[in-house]
DNA sequence: GTCCTCACG
DNA sequence: ACGTACGTGAGGACG
């Protein structure tokens, strides 16, 4: 039998791969061109070549024998752009479906690899074909083993024996190496013989045969300058041979029977190609769209478990092990108090659904409830709490699918396990198919919810393994297990635990406004000469502009604008104006925060519950839901009384608040190393002062309000990711006295105008920008040629790593918080986190504890070159800790 | 469902 | 010339 081995450069094919085709993306963000040109062309070698065993090899690390010998080998070469090293996981994900073994070694290049992998080859009698761009390769051509080189791309290769190498250059094989030798090779930075080109090097070698052979024999070189240069460089000339030159023996445990290539399978391909959207392959494969999402979409066949009853679980409970994944199933939305249909429990060697009734099972409660038994599981926070609300503790949580999704693109809105798991290659039913939605929504048979939980948790199981490959490539291992995980329960306490509302003073509230508002709309209505809606913003618009005259100022998609901007614009032209306003601003206060809060208020707790979701923001922060308790209203006073209502949950004690002073200001102080902006955090200035003073060019008595409120804007505006339209709007000024107060400002602030520029840089370069703790955000507009879209990704490049920063900083502080409030016992409660503050409740007792433990600790949760400053206040509710 | 508006950091 | 400040969630109107 002939055995046929084909060896591929898989740096080298990559890398032509990437420069020949355009930069493709995919919907999700993955740049995928240079995968795309790969598999084309292994798709087409193998079908030409038809090889019996076949292997992909890569380069690994950076350090290998040939740098620790020659410390600028490879130096000047440019760094891998992101846009491709990026590609190199997909890319053995991909050849892992296509079941082609790849390989690499550290400290050892893909040519080693190759060299001696073909050198086995040889002496076991096969025939070997090298597929590569990089010419180096021709050094191992033989009778048996022969070398594609890549040309135009990829799109063609050219075969050489030693009869080819032997037409082309005149040289044999081995003499490849000493032909490098004598020319170098710029681009791995080896240096050869200054002035020597591949003619000259040719002739020389016709002459001398090797590089030995030159060095031996320089009197009889012709040229006296040459003959000067080669004595020059003997040495650089020998190094650089031996460089050039390609292990053949290197410590490989791979052997050739491994490399035997079966044909791939349909399931596992189709799901990589469709991740990869690519349409053309799958069509190439024989498969129509069509059919491939038919494929991805059926059923797997039955999924084999066991359901845990009173009479057969004292047999399964030493099945109870670690690690397992568990899936909670909770049927609501919002998950405080809501019901659980059942546990399902995977682990190597068993399946097991525990219907809700067996939930009790003690030897189920007793492991959930050890935090030295991992569990793998899918939104931990979500399960942890509706546990909770049953009394049962589930701890130990090792793993969490949702966080790592959410990790690896905090843009991705949708991270429903399914869409996950499909990320992944893996099939899983989506709830939506099994519940059905909207008004057809309904528990269905336990013939079919049963297999459904069960296969959830299954899926959890098979993705813990591939996500945390994904983490780790991505430098987001520590980010998900020291800070998210961790994080999640001390949500999930906050949130189960609940804030009191005094449902009385909302009321009062409540009455009080209603008349107010009654009295605006009889006099709004009287003003406008007829009834209507004044919440309508058609009807509103209509009576503002059309019927009153007034000028309109802004635009909207479907008609005239009349938000408060605008409004406020028109104040003096009209006296139904002002009364709009002030019938928006407290109608906003009923609807939302009277009303919208009674509603939220739990029957048998008498608290709001809100949820964090730790996994919508792109930025890293948290947000809040039913109800939103981070814009509870400050800013005006009539809102602001709202927190009144937000009361200790225990007679006597107090909330208190801390709140970072500045945070984002001082987090680009640190990042951008701004000397003025350092200094001025350094002397714990007004921040807004000492920008006046600096922009205006004046003494710090010299500020007026005016030009502190200025410089106030520039400050927020520079966090934003300035451009002077926006603050012309914020401080409506002209958009060139805006751009003038930017020039000043970065005339003075020399570090943050070079920060801005550099971020912007390196998003391009790179497609992502990153926080302290590195957390990603991917900017696939950045590049785009759409200037509104690649302004909108310069800015988010420029606040990200910012307000992430900060979303690092607060979630860091509320985990060590936590902890030593729990170290040192207190019984003081953290209640809610509001972006840069926390807020809590406190007994009297230990009120100055906790204003000297919260601030310290917060304060020191990340050291940065300027220090954090914390204000704490405290008061009987919320309104009054200020 | 989508749009507009407005509450917060 | 282009036309938005960054990040969220909720309520009401309307098709």
């Amino acid at each position: 039998m002939n055995e046929k081995l084909m060896i591929i450069d898989g740096n080298s094919i990559a890398n032509r791969a990437f420069y020949a085709l355009p930069l493709l993306t995919t919907e999700e963000g993955l740049y995928t061109n240079a995968v795309y040109g790969f598999t084309t062309m292994l798709l087409r070698m193998m079908e030409e070549e038809k090889p019996t065993h076949l292997l992909v090899a890569f380069d690994a690390g950076k350090v290998t024998f040939r740098t620790e010998e020659y410390k600028d080998y490879k130096g000047k070469r440019l760094k891998t752009p992101s846009e491709l090293s990026a590609q190199f996981p997909l890319l053995k994900e991909l050849l892992e479906a296509f079941g082609v073994k790849h390989y690499e070694l550290n400290g050892y290049e893909a040519d080693d690899i190759i060299g001696t992998i073909s050198a086995r080859a040889e002496a076991n009698g096969f025939e070997t074909l090298i597929v590569s761009g990089d010419k180096d390769m021709l050094q191992l051509v033989s009778d048996k083993t022969h070398v594609a080189l890549t040309r135009k791309g990829i799109s063609e290769v050219e075969r050489y024996s030693p009869a080819e190498i032997d037409e082309k250059y005149g040289l044999t094989p081995a003499q490849i190496v000493d032909l490098k030798g004598l020319m170098g090779d710029t681009s791995d930075n080896i240096p050869g013989i200054p002035g020597v080109g591949e003619k000259t090097a040719l002739k020389l070698l016709h002459e001398f045969k090797t590089v030995e052979g030159v060095l031996e024999h320089v009197s009889e070189v012709k040229g006296k300058k040459l003959q000067e240069k080669i004595e020059a460089h003997a040495d650089d000339a020998r190094m650089s041979k031996q460089l050039a030159t390609i292990l053949r023996d290197a410590p490989i445990a791979l052997s050739l029977d491994e490399l035997k290539y079966q044909p791939y399978e349909r399931e596992k391909v189709v799901p990589v190609l469709e991740r990869f959207a690519f349409k053309s392959l799958l069509e190439r494969l024989g498969f129509d769209s069509a059919e491939a999402d038919a494929l991805l979409q059926q059923e797997e066949k039955e999924i084999e478990f066991v359901t845990i009853t009173e009479e057969n679980r004292d047999k399964w409970a030493d099945k109870l092990t670690s690690p397992m994944a568990v899936m909670v199933e909770v049927d609501a939305e919002n998950y405080h108090g809501a019901p659980i249909h059942g546990v399902s429990l995977v682990s190597e060697d068993v399946r097991l659904y525990v219907p809700f009734g067996q939930v009790k099972w003690p030897a189920l409660v007793e492991w959930m409830a050890d935090p030295e038994q991992r569990k793998w599981i899918y939104d931990a926070k979500r399960s942890q709490v509706a546990l909770a609300w049953k009394g049962i503790s589930l701890e130990g949580i090792s793993f969490d699918v949702l966080l790592a999704s959410y990790l690896s693109n905090p843009s991705e809105t949708n991270h429903q396990l399914c869409d996950v798991a499909e990320r992944y290659g893996i099939k899983l039913a989506s709830d939506e198919t099994i519940y059905g939605k909207g008004a057809k929504r309904s528990v269905p048979d336990i013939s079919v919810l049963g297999p459904h939980i069960v296969r959830k948790a299954d899926t959890i199981y098979r993705l813990y393994d591939r996500m945390n490959s994904t983490l780790r490539e991505e430098g987001l291992t520590d980010l998900l297990y020291d800070l998210e995980l961790p994080l999640a329960a001390v949500l999930g306490a906050m949130e189960k635990r609940g804030v009191r509302v005094d449902k009385e003073r909302l009321d009062e509230m409540g009455v009080e406004l209603k008349e107010k508002l009654e009295g605006l709309t009889k006099e709004i209505h009287r003003l406008a000469g007829t009834e209507f809606n004044i919440n309508s913003p058609k009807q509103l618009g209509e009576i503002l502009f059309e019927k009153l005259q007034l000028p309109v100022i802004k635009k909207t998609k479907t008609g005239y604008s009349t938000s408060a901007d605008v409004l406020e614009k028109l104040e003096g032209a009209h006296e139904i104006v002002p009364l709009i306003l002030e019938f928006r601003q407290l109608g906003k206060l009923q609807s939302t925060y009277i009303e919208g809060l009674k509603k939220e208020i739990h029957e048998e707790t008498g608290k709001i519950h809100t949820s964090f979701n730790q996994a919508v923001t792109a930025t890293g922060r948290l947000s809040s839901t039913e109800p939103n308790l981070q814009n509870i209203p400050i800013r005006l006073e009539e809102g602001r009384k709202i927190r009144q209502a937000f009361v200790p949950s225990e007679p006597g004690w107090y909330i208190l608040a801390a709140d970072y002073s500045q945070i984002e200001l001082r987090i680009l102080a640190h990042i951008s190393q701004d000397e003025n902006l350092i200094d001025a955090f350094r002397k714990d200035m007004d921040i807004h002062t000492r920008t006046a003073m600096d922009v205006f060019g004046v003494e710090e008595d010299e500020v007026t309000s005016l030009m502190r409120r200025q410089a106030k804007a520039v400050n927020f505006g520079i966090v934003y990711g300035i451009s002077d339209y926006g603050l012309s709007q914020n401080l409506h000024i002209t958009r060139k006295q805006a751009a003038e107060f930017i020039e000043r400002y970065f005339s003075v602030f020399q570090g943050v105008k070079r920060y801005m520029d550099n971020i912007v840089v390196e998003a391009r370069k790179n497609g992502y920008v990153t926080t302290m703790l590195n957390r990603r955000r991917y900017l696939p507009d950045i590049n785009s040629s759409n200037f509104n879209q690649r302004s909108f990704a310069e800015r988010t490049a420029m606040n990200t790593p910012i307000q992430g920063t900060a979303a690092d900083i607060i979630k860091l502080a509320m985990v060590n918080v936590a902890r030593r409030m729990e170290d040192e016992k207190l019984a003081s409660r953290m209640l809610l986190q509001v972006h840069d503050e926390l807020i809590f409740e406190v007994p009297e007792h230990e009120l100055e504890t906790m204003c000297r433990l919260v601030p310290d600790v917060m304060e020191n949760a990340l050291p940065l070159d300027v220090p954090l400053k914390v204000d704490v206040n405290y008061g009987i509710n919320w309104y009054e800790a200020k």
